[in-house]
DNA sequence: TAGATTTAAATGCATATGCATTGAGCTGTC
DNA sequence: GACAGCTCAATGCATATGCATTTAAATCTA
C-alpha cells in the first residue's frame, strides 16, 4: 500500500474540495435569495420527514448528518424556535429527547426544495451527461462508503 | 435544459458533500494530531510559495482560495502572527499590500505535507482504484470548469 | 443495592465566520 | 484638476462553531 498519494489523487482531492465548495455557496447563495434557512436546515428536515411521527432522537441524527453533538444541539435550537420542530421528551430514556418534524416544518422543506432542486440541477446536472453523473454517482458512493469505516 | 435534477445527479450531489466531509474531517483531525495548523493554512501557503517572492495581493488570493475578503483578511493576520507570512506595501497601488511567504511559512508547509500527503490517501487513494481515481478526477474537473464561469 | 463508568444532551467560553460599514487610494468624467 | 464612483483591505457586530465541562440518567461491577 502505497503511503503518499498519486498526482492524479491529490488532483481529485483538490477538485472535490473546491467542486464541493463552489456548488454549495451557489446553491446556498439561491436559498438565502429567496429568504429561505440555510443548506443544513433542510438536511436536518428531511430525515426527520422520513423518520416520520416517532421522530428521531438528537445522536441519531448526529450520526446522519455528520454534525458534532454540541452544534446539532443549537441547531435543533434554531429550528425549534421557529416552529419546524418539536422537542419531546423521551420515554424509554430519561436522559434523552426525540425530535419531531411539524406541518411548518414540512411545508418549508417543500418550499425550500422548490429552490434547491433547481440548484442543484445548474451546479452539478447541468454540467454532466447523464452517463458522467452516474459515474460520478458511483466514485463517490465508493469514497463515503470507504470513509465510513475505513481505517481512517 | 431540464430544471430538475435527476435523481442520480441528486444523489451525486448529496455523495460529494458527504465525501468531502468526511474526507475532509479525517484529514484536518490527523493535522490537529500532530500539532500543525488547519488546512486552510496550507492551501495559502501553497499559493504564495508557488507565487514565489513577489508574494500575492490579497485579492488575488481570495479567487484561488475561494474565502470571503473580510476572512482571509483574518487568515492573513494569523498567518502573519505566526511568522508564516509577512505584509508588504504595495509600490503600484497604495491602497493594497502585498503578502510574502516567510522561510518559517514554507517550513511549516513542507512539514504539512508529510501529514497531509499520506491523509490524502486514506481519506481518497486507498478507496478507488487508479482508473476510477482518473475518473472521478475528471467528472470534478467538469464541475468546476462549469461552475467557475457558469450560468450561476 | 451502592458506587463507578458510560452515555445523552446542554452550556460557557474562546475562536471563526458572514455581513455591513469604513477609510484610504485609485480611476474616469467633465 | 475636482468630484463621483469604484476597488482594496480592515473592522465592528451579530451569529455560528469547536472544545471542554456539566448535569442527569442509564448501565455496569462488585
Amino acid at each position: 500500500m502505497r503511503v503518499n498519494p498519486s498526482n492524479t489523487v491529490t488532483r481529485a482531492w483538490a477538485r472535490l474540495v473546491k467542486a464541493q465548495q463552489l456548488a454549495q455557496a451557489a446553491i446556498e447563495s439561491r436559498l438565502k435569495a429567496a429568504q429561505l434557512p440555510p443548506l443544513a436546515w433542510y438536511d436536518a428536515l428531511l430525515e426527520l420527514e422520513r423518520a416520520g411521527a416517532c421522530g428521531l432522537r438528537p445522536f441519531e441524527l448526529e450520526r446522519e448528518l455528520l454534525l458534532s453533538q454540541c452544534n446539532l444541539s443549537r441547531l435543533i435550537d434554531r429550528l425549534e424556535k421557529e416552529g419546524y420542530v418539536e422537542r419531546r421528551a423521551c420515554l424509554d430514556d430519561g436522559r434523552g429527547q426525540v425530535v419531531v418534524i411539524t406541518g411548518a416544518g414540512k411545508a418549508i422543506r417543500r418550499r425550500m426544495w422548490t429552490v434547491y432542486g433547481p440548484a442543484i440541477q445548474s451546479a452539478v446536472g447541468a454540467h454532466l451527461a447523464p452517463r458522467q453523473a452516474a459515474a460520478l454517482d458511483e466514485m463517490l458512493g465508493a469514497l463515503v462508503a470507504g470513509s465510513r469505516h475505513g481505517q481512517r
